[in-house]
DNA sequence: TTTCCAATTGGAAACGTTTTATATAGCGTG
DNA sequence: CACGCTATATAAAACGTTTCCAATTGGAAA
């Protein structure tokens, strides 16, 4: 039987109601006596009615349905974050619309009207800057926002991140005590406010309290891939006077560095000593094993998708701005204490 | 200007015109005079006015939404897939609805009625197997349904695939032909047919075309994974009779298998030689660098959803049932010829 | 019985479009 | 100058729900 085309109307007729009662009965009305509910239901099943999602989001103007701006849904980073807001949906009834953006000022503005357009009641959007043009589309939004693993830049959006500039800063202090009097950072562009303020600051203070010169050299900016860390590494062994201890701003970069590291015929942790930045999968797919700066993408897509929903039903939220903690798993890319 | 919660009427109010004129000119109609279709075009970007979706999907019956169903969106390798799905998407103007499954049968059904209740034009599916209570709501979906990566069991929905039969076959002769006389197998669940039947029986070909035997210990399970890869090999390395070429199902089971063997004190590909399957970036992120199966993971996405819009649009379909091409990417875990 | 209130149920409007059938305007033609 | 077209524009009916309000029903109380 094909539960296509079945209306409410054919409900209503085949239990011998009104349409308004199969309403109630499909959305658990409770002003229903538990008879007719019965005969409702029975009816419900016996045509294979469905609720058409359209409809309803039309006559509500509710479509349980949440956009998703996701710079590249590709990058395990974002794949992990969305795997939590995903999760979290469900768990609400919502599904969501996924879009990526390739972190690109229109495709992110377009992306943001054709999701209005669909009416969805929420949207949780990731990306590396906030540029004014989406904000000032964002202020004009009918629904609410909520900004996952993304900074929100004097704007005051719910959001959900770590501390980046103390994770920076404790990375680079553990490298420290370690007893270099140099330290390496190689990050993602700068533009971007978590590379280029928050870890960038967070270094630089950790520096900074050990007493140690800060080095232009020693920065390297890369784009987050592993070609990138590796090449960067690579222009690093050049120099005389090559630090001997890398604070990498992903993992994936981390990978990089330790292969190039390694490429040149140093060992890691004896020679070289390396910290990574996110603590995905690949930080055990490597040998050494490698230290990384826990930042829990499942827990802030999670986090994120929550605090929309209580958005939504217009609960209690304390803190709009929530800061996940973070942490440093220690492995194999360091020496031990 | 809220741009909320103006409709088709305001605009028509505003351009002197009725509704229905408005919705020819958002529809880019051609009956409408050039001179009323600036008019109106004036008033829609004055009152900031936006076509609702909702309204649009239940009078036209058409969303321009797909529903994926994925396993995992956080696993890189559906990532990769979502990605190609979506990037064509967007070229045909679709959005897309992203539903994890974990495989589950359960969650399939339950995600496969969800999509249609939100009356999505189309679906592409993704999973190991097809359970045969899937293929019975699937056989009573009022829209067409397109499967990728998945092997379509006898039924005869469209799909994209490569041929992984011969796939394992090509990647096991290659390490015949590097003269073993001994392969080892390290593989997913069996129950799914591409590991079970395919993988599984191109081993097994190129094992006889080359009048080897077949040894039942030769093949393990794993579950993908790399902590499942690094295991097997160590069981494997325990035997006596070891092989020394492995072929693994995936790049990370590969990656583990490398490690085993490096953890062990043995050398790749001096003492032993690895194939994995997928070509995810993973492949170039270790030492030796892995020799893989291209299976191009983007491509079988982007192919799928090009597959679904032309049924959508009714287009001609010369073979529902597309086979991409694979082919081995030599790199260093296997020795030079 | 009657009366009255609470519990149920029904009717109809509203949601914002698309679409079909119909009307009107403008214009060349005979 | 009337006629018949064609090109445009309008009106109104779907589309399948939710939801507000009114109507009915069923009992308990009087």
């Amino acid at each position: 039987m094909n539960s296509n085309n079945v209306t409410i109307y054919d409900v209503a007729r085949e239990a011998g109601v009104s349409m308004a009662t199969v309403s109630r009965v499909v959305n658990g009305n409770p002003n229903v006596k538990p008879t007719t509910r019965k005969k409702v239901q029975d009816a419900i099943d016996r045509l294979g009615y469905r609720p058409n999602a359209v409809a309803r989001g039309l006559a509500s103007k509710k479509t349980t349905t949440v956009g998703v701006i996701v710079p590249d849904i590709s990058n395990i980073f974002f794949a992990d974050l969305a795997r939590g807001i995903e999760d979290v949906a469900t768990m609400y009834k919502y599904n969501i619309i996924l879009g990526n953006s390739d972190s690109n000022r229109d495709k992110e503005i377009h992306l943001f009207n054709t999701l209005l357009g669909k009416q969805v009641d929420g949207i949780i959007f990731m990306g590396g800057r906030l540029h004014e043009d989406l904000v000032n589309e964002f202020k004009k939004s009918p629904v609410p926002i909520v900004l996952a693993a993304t900074l929100n830049q004097g704007y005051d959006l719910p959001a959900v991140n770590i501390d980046y500039e103390q994770a920076a800063y404790d990375a680079t202090e553990m490298l420290i005590g370690h007893g270099h009097k140099q330290v390496g950072f190689i990050t993602g562009p700068l533009e971007q406010q978590i590379n280029g303020e928050k870890k960038f600051s967070g270094y630089r203070r950790a520096l900074d309290d050990a007493g140690l010169p800060f080095r232009e050299n020693d920065v390297v900016l890369g784009n987050y891939t592993y070609a990138s860390g590796l090449e960067a590494m690579q222009k690093m062994l050049e120099r005389d006077d090559c630090p001997k201890a890398i604070f990498a701003g992903t993992d994936e970069m981390a990978l990089g560095v330790i292969h190039a590291i390694q490429d040149a015929g140093f060992s890691v942790p004896n020679d070289f000593e390396v910290v990574g930045h996110d603590n995905t999968r690949l930080a055990t797919m490597i040998r050494p094993k490698l230290t990384t700066v826990v930042q829990p993408m499942y827990d802030i897509g999670a986090v994120a998708m929550r605090l929309l929903t209580k958005i939504l039903n217009a609960e209690e939220v304390e803190e709009k701005n929530v800061v996940l903690p973070h942490r440093i798993e220690r492995r194999d890319s360091v020496r031990q204490d």
